[in-house]
RNA sequence: UUGACCGUAGCUCAGUUGGUUAGAGCGCCGGGUUGUGGUCCCGGAGGUCGGGGGUUCAAAUCCCCUCGGUCAACCCA
């Protein structure tokens, strides 16, 4: 093979890309059914959109897609949305709360893997102009119920508080101090990692630093009285509304924006090291970061390409059925098939025929294959008399109905009557 | 960025002490008499053995490089 998609990148195809879209549009109306109206944002931004918000994450700091355009602005791929709404929320300044959802994809110049591309679709939602830790609680309502309505079960659902900036400034002290303490006990990767971002080490999986964070601080001592309120109601909250969620002390966000409210989501039915499948969490600085008005948000961004395995893994959310409602065998040169499928397109119906003048016997089989319900079959007899042979498929036999297998009806009667057909039979559009 | 495993027809894979025209299943195309699908039978198309270089009389098979995939670390969706 000489030229192909780029490393990291892939082509979604036909079933695939249909499933993509359905779990797509799943998210729009569940997040519209919830008040929050799309944003359609650039695919690329001015660097500075991203350096201002995580200049100390890997993410920004080595993983951005970064060029100059031809009029020498330094631009990047977005790595991630929220960065691009909090800037359309100070370019637009809409009236609070202002609600946001978006989906698309985002640029990670990443070593792929299974669940990690370079190139890599999410869905989230974002709430800028509030404090209220209902706030928080819807946020985290919609993305529960968006993955439960997915049918996915094996979910669960961490959360945590990372305090308010001072706060959470304070804990990471504390928290730098004590590893410190400690470094001989760290691995030697483990020690380097103390020395960019002392928080990262919490959720290390080596051993050695496992043992070390098992007694590090905890930050709900660090809580300042309001974050801890503030805490305790977003979790009162979720609790109000049955959504099992367990606290994890040791969860901290790839971004560092994050205050207060952090939460993730994860599959156990994803194995290996990606089985997060989205998370978010409040980010009161970010708009202010940006050069807005210091104004609070909330939200949370869902990796679709996991969400997919996971909907694989547990046998839920199949693709929507391609097949065709008709297909038309055309044995007379295929110009009746072309006036045929058109006329029926036109009143909504979904037509399939072959091309290339090829037999009655292997158009009868592209018919079969194509999972469609009925046959349209025309040959010279057909022709001659002005009538179409209606055919039903084996497999979608009649339910009760005497109706034979096989009948002509005249040509001009084929659109009334298919449409009949069609609009009788909607039970099983989901054939697989 | 580091390490491990892998890369043969559209798909899933056989094919190692290096040796004649590289195989199977599925899929695809055609046929099994006069215009009808599944199964079955027969036939066919389709491969720079990821790419490049090297060793050798001879390489899909050995060596090096490279690209790609998978897994793990790192990081994260």
């Amino acid at each position: 093979m000489s030229l192909q998609a780029p490393r990291g990148t892939r082509d979604i195809l036909a079933p695939d890309s249909a499933r993509l879209r359905a779990l797509v549009e799943a998210f729009a109306s569940a997040a519209e059914l919830a008040g929050y109206g799309q944003v359609v944002s650039p695919m690329f931004e001015l660097i500075e959109v991203f350096r201002r918000v995580g200049e100390a994450t890997d993410i920004v700091s080595k993983e951005m897609y970064q060029f100059r355009d031809p009029g020498d602005r330094h631009l990047a791929l977005r790595p991630e949305l929220t960065a691009s709404l909090a800037r359309a929320f100070v370019q637009h300044r809409p009236t609070l709360p202002w609600k946001a959802w978006y989906e698309g994809p985002q640029f990670r110049y990443e070593k792929p893997q299974a669940g990690r591309f370079r190139q890599f679709n999410q869905v989230g939602a974002e709430l800028f102009g509030s404090d209220d830790p209902q706030a928080d609680v819807e946020v985290i309502a919609l993305a529960w119920r968006f993955c439960t309505g997915l049918g996915l079960r094996k979910l669960r659902l961490a959360v945590n508080s990372l305090g308010d900036r001072a706060d959470r400034e304070a804990y990471l002290a504390a928290l730098a101090a004590y590893f410190e303490g400690r470094s001989a006990e760290l691995s030697a990767q483990g020690r380097e990692t103390l020395g960019r971002n002392p928080l990262r080490l919490l959720d290390s999986k080596r051993p050695e630093d496992r043992a070390v964070v098992a007694s590090a601080p905890v930050i709900d001592d660090y809580w300042s009285e309001a974050a801890a309120a503030h805490f305790g109601a977003v979790l009162a909250g979720l609790e109000a509304l049955g959504i099992p969620f367990e606290r994890n002390q040791r969860l901290v966000r790839g971004l560092d924006y994050y205050r207060r409210t952090a939460f993730e989501l994860a599959s156990d039915a994803l194995d290996g090291a990606q089985d997060a499948v989205g998370g978010g969490g409040r980010y009161d600085g970010l708009v202010a970061d940006l050069g807005g008005p210091d104004t609070p948000g909330v939200g949370f961004a869902l990796g679709v390409d996991r969400l997919l395995l996971a909907c694989d893994a547990e046998g839920v959310f199949p693709a929507p059925s391609g097949a065709a409602d008709v297909f038309v065998v055309d044995v007379t040169g295929g110009g009746e098939a072309t006036l045929l499928a058109e006329e029926l397109r036109r009143t909504g119906v979904r037509v399939q025929r072959a091309f290339d003048g090829r037999s009655m016997k292997a158009q009868m089989k592209a018919a079969d294959r194509s999972g469609a319900r009925w046959a349209l079959l025309v040959g010279d007899d057909e022709l001659a008399d002005g009538v179409v042979s209606l055919r039903r498929m084996r497999g979608h036999e009649a339910t009760a109905s005497g109706e034979s297998i096989q009948r002509q009806i005249p040509r001009a009667a084929v659109a009334a009557e298919v449409a009949r057909l069609v609009a009788g039979s909607t039970g099983d559009g989901s054939t697989q």
